[in-house]
RNA sequence: GGGCGUUUAGCUCAGUUGGCUAGAGCACUGCCCUUACAAGGCAGGGGUCGGCGGUUCGAGUCCGUCAACGCCCACCA
């Protein structure tokens, strides 16, 4: 082939013109021929894509590529697909705020609307079907803008793989699994008390959950015992005393031992209430008496639930009270009071309340401000209410030790990268207080596949819901009629009614090995790829992403779905500071691409240790950019000599020496891949070929522009470790060797072998005569430096001094040394290792 | 309140089973247009490896303990 080596080699528009090139030529697609043993396959993060761009998107999955890059040169096929996240809350929201729109699914479908160039304010309410395809059209477009970032940055992923969360084969994949679980009764529909936002209107599992520090306050109130004395409880939702169902102290506390089984009344409402007794009242919080309400907070649902007390919610679904008087306040003073209190927000209704108290004496003393923590829904503004509601759930463990057991076991079977992440999976699965709730109150996603039968009330059997055939998945209840029933008896009495709600996103996305694998609609696809090889992603998402997807692969398969997870650090920003929208700190990638190359970017990225918290760092990225360009300039230099020579031309003494070491590097780079410890491949490479430009390009060069065998020999040994180097480099900056590899290659790089030492060990060459040999110019640079002159400066004499390796070391090498050093000849003494150089005048 | 991680040069970080004088890059200083590279090269100064205690011939590395920072989890009275 004939050699194409440019002049003035750059960096700029390689991304574009290798990106397109290997689109062309289907570099990176997956070839389906390939049996398991040769396959290796990756569960690919799929990015949310109604997030923004910042540099964490980035990060992992550079690390990722550069672990594909490297199993696809050791000889695997690499299955390497890529996902889109869009289902789910992110992208409505997205969708409201980018058009100025809320969904109201009592609205009819408008086949003519439009949305409006900028969105109005207030928002207008569209139809479900209209506000699902704005969001169809919104995540499309996003999508668009992800795929040219991971084009840009280099991912080798089979664009023909890709799937998105809400595709069909998504919906139909995730719809399916739910109903396998539900026909083995690993899904399950109660009617229970859930942790609800109140501006989503939804509930939310625990995974999504996060505690936030919040200011309260507490109330001291007395209630009132039957023999006329006040009895105190503290509390820091006095607008809760209207739900209160039971006053509660711990069965061993001696103040109240005589009052348990005893009768109390409320303040302001007057309602009879029992003085029941509890191991979780903790005697030394507040009065050692808590009031029972259903619900204030979780420990509530556990009273409420393990002393059978009654229900008596006010919070509704929206947050706010309810308008009517509950029942159960009989007395004229108390309806009343309520009646100031409904239709409030807690926080109103908490001022309203401490009023009525403080006026009617019951409230003792001025409340006392607390910090406490409060659960919100992670991406949620306001505190979390507790409100009961029908919802379908998926065993975890949360309720069963057994399940627990064997789901611990499994975990400690994955092997963990690093090991000491597998910890937080394990604290995570004892932590579980109860099962996956995977039911949402939302719209854009995918759609519980159920019916319910209407009785001759019209009143639904959630008993018996109505399931679809497999074969007609995926289906939208609301408007599909279920099987042996006619469409006019939807809502009649003796009909059916559909499920109105949408699974949780993690139900789908627990399902991309299934999804991605082609599980539903191509088995022999499916065979090839799972379980899959290596699963990567970030630490904040082991309790949903890869807990769930673990327990949905242990129902449907009985197997781990992956043999590695591999978890990244967090991305923080330049100043160490966690980067978040809130915060404002947000580093997006785009312009660092623009300003540093997308090698640059890689760079950095592949220099973060795997499970370590990284910062965004420019003077890294400047590194990397300059190891590209130093890449393309030396390359330019071993490329400069004429023709390929074969490698058996290779004899002289420090050229069979670098290859020795070169065989080492190669060594270790591999061997740190296979523990999946990219930066230390990245490390061990970079290190190697900075003393392969400094010293060994410097020691040849002379030799290298002469002529002969001894030329030859040179030239072989700069194609052959510059072929190495390259390699080497390929998973980490795919770009530039590309760019070289086709100065003097047919074929890819990408798709060339992975090094192995075997390839050049069989020269015999000592690595001790580079080292040495580089110590000693060194040490005659430091002579130049010193007296301050030029490196070109002639050496009038040359004294190294060492023991019997040093010199044998050294004068294998002389001719070499001598031209680099611009030296005549050196004379060897016996003794401690040193060098000493007169310079000439 | 539990757990995990981090702490090495001014800054960002390596340091793989304990072993010769603790490394790199940035920043700083000096020199050099040398036919691969001046958006470069060569060389130099700079650290009692968070504190204390222990094991060992030998500890940045192992053990104990304390501290700071970060993250995860925890029943909101």
């Amino acid at each position: 082939m004939t050699r194409i080596v440019p002049d003035k080699p750059s960096l700029d528009g390689l991304e574009a013109k290798w990106d397109a090139h290997w689109e062309a030529q289907g570099t990176y697609r997956f070839d389906r021929t390939k049996t398991r043993d040769e396959i290796f396959s990756i569960d690919t993060p799929p990015p949310t894509v109604s997030g923004s761009l910042h540099m964490g998107s980035v990060f992992g999955y550079v690390q990722t590529d550069a672990h594909a890059r490297y199993r696809r040169m050791a000889g695997n096929e690499v299955f390497y697909p890529m996902g889109w996240d869009d289902n789910g809350l992110p992208t409505e929201r997205r969708v409201q705020n980018y058009y100025g729109v809320r969904c109201d699914p009592t609205l009819p479908f408008d086949p003519d609307f439009v949305p409006l160039d900028r969105p109005p304010d207030p928002p207008i309410s569209i139809s479900r079907r209209n506000f699902i395809a704005l969001c169809h059209a919104l995540t499309e477009e996003d999508e668009k803008v992800f795929e040219q970032l991971w084009r840009t940055v280099g991912l080798s992923v089979d664009w023909h793989q890709s799937y998105a969360t809400i595709d069909e084969l998504s919906q139909r994949t995730s719809q399916k699994a739910f109903l396998r679980n539900l026909a083995r009764g690993e899904a399950y529909s109660q009617d229970a008390p859930v942790l609800w936002d109140v501006d989503f209107k939804t509930a939310v599992a625990q995974a999504e959950l996060e505690d936030r520090e919040r200011p309260g306050a507490y109330h001291r109130i007395s209630f009132m015992r039957t023999d006329g004395e006040p009895i105190f409880i503290e509390t820091t939702r006095p607008e809760l005393v209207c739900a209160c169902v039971a006053l509660v102290a711990h069965p061993d506390d001696g103040r109240y031992q005589e009052l348990f089984g005893s009768v109390v009344t409320s303040p302001i409402f007057g309602v009879q209430l029992p003085l029941v007794a509890h191991h979780l009242a903790e005697p030394d919080k507040g009065t050692g008496i808590a009031m029972i309400c259903t619900w204030g907070d979780t420990t509530d649902v556990t009273w409420w639930r393990e002393l059978d007390l009654p229900t008596r919610a006010v919070i509704q679904a929206n947050g706010r009270f309810q308008e009517e008087s509950p029942d159960w306040v009989e007395s004229e003073q108390g309806r009343a009071a309520y009646s100031e209190l409904a239709g409030l927000y807690p926080n109103q209704a908490q001022k309203k309340m401490v009023e009525l108290l403080a006026a009617s004496g019951d409230l003792h003393g001025e409340p006392k401000p607390i910090t406490h923590p409060v659960k919100f829904y992670e991406k949620g503004d306001r505190p979390l209410e507790i409100v009961s509601s029908r919802q379908w759930y998926i065993r975890n463990g949360g309720r069963d030790d057994d399940l627990r057991e064997e789901l611990l076991t499994r975990g400690e079977k994955l092997d963990w990268v690093p090991d000491f992440m597998g910890v937080r999976y394990k604290h995570w699965v004892e932590g579980l207080t109860g099962d996956w709730l995977i039911s949402r109150q939302r719209f854009f996603g995918v759609a519980i596949p159920l019916w319910y039968p209407l009785d001759d009330d019209g009143l639904p059997d959630y008993s018996a819901p109505i399931v679809p055939e497999e074969a007609d998945l995926p289906i939208d209840p609301t408007s599909t009629t279920p099987p042996g029933y006619d469409e006019i008896q939807r809502g009649r009495p003796g009909g059916f009614q559909p499920d109105p709600d949408i699974m949780d996103t993690w139900a789908t996305s627990s399902l991309t090995p299934q999804i991605a694998g082609h599980w539903d609609d191509d088995p022999d696809l499916f065979g090839r790829v799972f379980p899959m090889d290596l699963r990567p992603q970030g630490p904040e998402i082991i309790r949903t992403w890869l807990f769930s997807t673990l327990l949905r692969s242990f129902y449907e398969h009985d197997v781990l779905p992956w043999q590695h997870a591999s978890i990244n650090g967090w991305i923080l920003d330049p100043d160490r500071k966690k980067m978040s929208k809130s915060m404002g700190n947000v580093v997006t990638p785009i312009p660092l691409i623009e300003e540093y190359g997308a090698e640059a970017v890689r760079y950095w990225a592949c220099n973060g240790r795997p499970g370590t918290d990284t910062a965004v760092d420019f003077g890294i990225m400047k590194i990397g950019r300059r190891l590209a360009v130093k890449i393309l300039n030396a390359a330019r230099f071993a490329l400069s000599f004429g023709d390929d020579v074969a490698p058996d031309a290779i004899n002289q003494a420090l050229d069979l020496s670098m290859l020795a070491g070169l065989a080492k590097v190669v060594e270790q780079a591999t061997s740190a891949f296979e523990k999946y410890d990219y930066a230390r491949a990245l490390e061990v490479a970079e290190s190697s070929f900075w003393g392969w430009t400094d010293d060994y390009l410097e020691l040849v060069k002379g030799r290298a522009y002469g002529q002969g065998p001894e030329a030859g020999s040179a030239h072989a040994a700069l194609q052959l470790s510059l072929s190495v180097y390259l390699r080497l480099f390929a998973p980490f900056l795919p770009f530039v060797t590309e760019e070289v590899w086709s100065w003097w290659r047919p074929d890819s790089v990408h798709l060339a072998t992975w090094p192995e030492a075997g390839e050049f060990s069989g020269f015999g060459g000592d690595p001790d005569i580079l080292t040495r040999t580089s110590a000693v110019l060194a040490a005659v640079r430091r002579a130049k430096s010193d007296a301050k002159t030029s490196m070109r400066t002639e050496v009038a004499a040359l004294t190294v001094t060492g023991d019997s390796d040093v010199v044998a070391a050294v004068s294998a090498a002389e001719p070499d040394l001598l031209e680099a050093a611009r030296a005549t000849a050196i004379e060897y003494r016996d003794g401690e290792f040193a060098v000493d150089t007169v310079l000439a005048d």
